[in-house]
RNA sequence: GGCCCCGUAGCUCAGUGGAUAGAGCGACUGCUUUCUAAGCAGUUGGCCGCACGUUCGAAUCGUGCCGGGGUCACCA
């Protein structure tokens, strides 16, 4: 924050003249202790080190310094073993918390692709897509607030083998049945062939091995196997039918997807669809290999070395000549340079694919993309049950549809518990049920670290008490309450901030926290972490929670204005952070 | 087996070199003639996986071990 970083300054600047040379001290000011007077604290044990001075002495003499050279910053210290705490003066404090702003500028902004949720067509979106598409969407919303440019895209995982599975199975079993038709999602409908064609394909594979065909055979025999092959190749062959019944069929699967998109109030500024990208890595390859970057086997296929950086030898072509996975990463890569002039790209991708992202950065580094640096895989851990992991086999995958309706219908349900409605059918009470359901999922997700696999508790994501969405969202509802009051008694409010005598120990501490945000919001930018800005936003709303309870607004008149102020800084603070979540905040609830 | 990630209160998680390690949930106890009790205050609960090392100082950094997960395809 500003006030700190000025300190930190003059800190720097006296510390340079009193020793007489340039030295980095590695100063830094954290935010004080709770059992300690004082906002922020010098650590001094480094800087008594480098001037074979006893910590205590060179603490006070900083804080005598600033006390009495700098009164526009620091008004008070106190000094506890090697220990510099600094009371901010109280003018800089509540204009610099005022004035706290939500959306940062930055003097070189970056172009930033985000690729999220990057489905599979035969698959509906679950819980672990919802983790992903959370993590995405936030990402880029705080990279947004730090003053970059930012574009989302996903992938359309539309082709192969997989694909032709589902379209077969429909073929065979489906009567033409359709979205309308069957009164089901697109999406769902699709994935449900899907598994048809794997009951089927076991039938015929066990009916063959009770005939006496080796089971290996008969995986590979298995006529509805043979059927999908073929279509594959039709597919590839551009044959007229095979292409209308996928996309009839994508059609369906896409429109099941932006509907559950919407649910969840994402979108994408650019679809990508691997029916288009598939062969784009292979121009990469002639390059690559005549830089030398990639060698050729006697059979054909290419490979990279990548033994000196510690990784393995990796294929990039087939002996037949048809790409890979991460053939087609470099190709779609470095489409999107073209398209975006970006300088760096975010990958929300699980991590199961740690390895494979550590390869693809290397490879672009390797053929000299100068954005290859700035690439980084937004790595996440799985979601588990409380059961264990979810295993489609064992229907134990949770659906993303079914889990927010459910989060909505719990939201309804606790909501009535709490509170009468006159009619809690009407939209706004419709609307009310859906910030505050989704709010309790989306928050439950994002206030855990990415990179750690979590335990996702349906009772708990659902919950309105504690370190929740729903609890910060009533902080901020209580407020609004507070401030539409104030307009209905046609408080001048806003100009009260001159006539306030001095701080309570609340006030001082809401309005420090408060201009930690843009702190906060950098280090999660910097960290692509929105866990940092849940937490913080609920230590937020925890702290104006017990101002709101101890002190009185509308009943102390001297004090009410400048309160009002503060509160509708916190909520602004509260709705901003929330809504980098992709939280929404209800006006009232 | 090689490499990567994780291990903190009964449970779910914060805490990425600083002070006596924090929340929430759970259990128990208070607080409403006062601005929304989806709240506030309190009690309970820790060999920070183990060991050694680096440092004035380690949950945090290093090494080794133990436990959990992932990954090492001419799959995506």
């Amino acid at each position: 924050m500003q006030l700190s970083n000025s300190i930190l300054q003059v800190i720097a600047k006296f510390l340079n003249d009193k020793s007489g040379v340039e030295t980095d001290f590695g100063l830094s000011l954290a935010p004080t202790r709770k059992e300690f007077e004082g906002d922020v604290t010098l650590v001094v044990f480094p800087v008594a080190g480098k001037l074979k001075t006893s910590p205590e002495n060179i603490a006070n003499e900083i804080g005598n310094f600033l006390i009495s050279e700098h009164t526009s910053l620091v008004t008070a210290f106190n000094v506890i073993k090697g220990f510099l705490n600094l009371t901010f003066n109280e003018g800089a404090l509540i204009s610099q918390g005022l004035s706290t702003q939500t959306q940062l500028k930055l003097e070189n902004p970056k172009t930033i692709v985000v690729e999220f949720s990057s489905p599979n067509t035969n698959k509906p979106l679950h819980l672990g897509h919802i983790r992903n598409i959370l993590l995405g969407w936030s990402v880029s919303e705080i990279l947004k607030a730090n003053g970059h440019n930012v574009h989302r895209v996903q992938v359309v995982n539309d082709r192969g083998i997989h694909i032709c599975k589902s379209m077969i199975a429909w073929l065979k079993f489906g009567n033409n049945e359709n979205p309308d038709s069957s009164g089901l999602k697109g999406d769902k409908l699709v994935g449900k062939y899907y598994v048809a064609y794997d009951k089927a394909y076991k039938a015929e594979v066990e009916k063959l091995v009770e005939s006496g065909v080796e089971k290996e055979v008969a995986e590979k025999t298995a006529p509805i196997f043979n059927e999908a092959q073929q279509m594959l190749r039709d597919w590839e062959d551009k044959k007229p039918e095979t292409i209308a019944l996928w996309q009839k069929m994508n059609a369906w699967v896409y429109a099941g997807f932006e509907t559950t998109y919407k649910s969840l109030s994402v979108s994408f500024d650019k679809n990508y669809y691997e029916s288009n990208t598939y062969l784009l890595g292979k121009k990469i390859v002639e390059e690559g290999l005549s830089k030398d970057i990639f060698y050729k086997k006697e059979d054909g296929s290419v490979w990279i070395d990548l033994t000196e950086d510690g990784l393995d030898h990796k294929i990039l072509l087939r002996s037949d000549g048809t790409s890979v996975y991460i053939t087609q990463d470099i190709g779609t890569a470095i489409e999107r340079f073209h398209d975006f002039a970006m300088d760096g790209m975010i990958y929300t991708v699980g991590n199961e694919q740690d390895y494979h992202f550590r390869v693809l950065f290397l490879i672009l580094k390797k053929l000299g993309y100068a954005w290859a640096d700035a690439c980084y895989h937004l790595s996440y851990g799985m979601v588990d049950l409380p059961s264990g992991k979810m295993k489609s086999r064992e229907g134990t995958v949770v659906d993303a549809d079914d889990l927010m309706a459910e989060v909505i219908e719990s939201a309804k349900a606790k909501t009535l518990e709490l509170r009468e409605m006159e009619n809690p059918e009407s939209t706004d009470a419709v609307e009310l049920f859906n910030k505050i359901g989704l709010g309790a999922l989306k928050y439950y997700i994002l206030k855990v670290d990415p990179k750690k696999r979590m335990i996702f508790n349906p009772e708990e994501s659902i919950d309105l008490h504690g370190n929740t969405g729903p609890f910060i969202q009533y902080t901020y509802a209580r407020i609004k309450a507070l401030i539409r009051r104030a307009d209905a008694e046609n408080i001048e409010w806003k100009n009260a901030i001159d006539n306030k005598p001095s701080l309570h120990p609340l006030e001082h501490e809401l309005l420090f926290n408060i201009s930690r945000f843009t702190d906060v919001l950098e280090e999660a930018g910097n960290a692509y972490s929105p866990a940092l800005l849940a937490n913080y936003t609920f230590e937020l709303a925890q702290l104006f929670n017990k101002f709101y309870h101890e002190l009185s607004i509308f009943n102390a008149p001297n004090e009410r204005d400048f309160r009002l102020v503060i509160a509708n800084k916190t909520a602004e603070i509260i709705s901003t952070a929330l809504h980098l979540l992709g939280i929404k905040c209800p006006e009232a609830m």
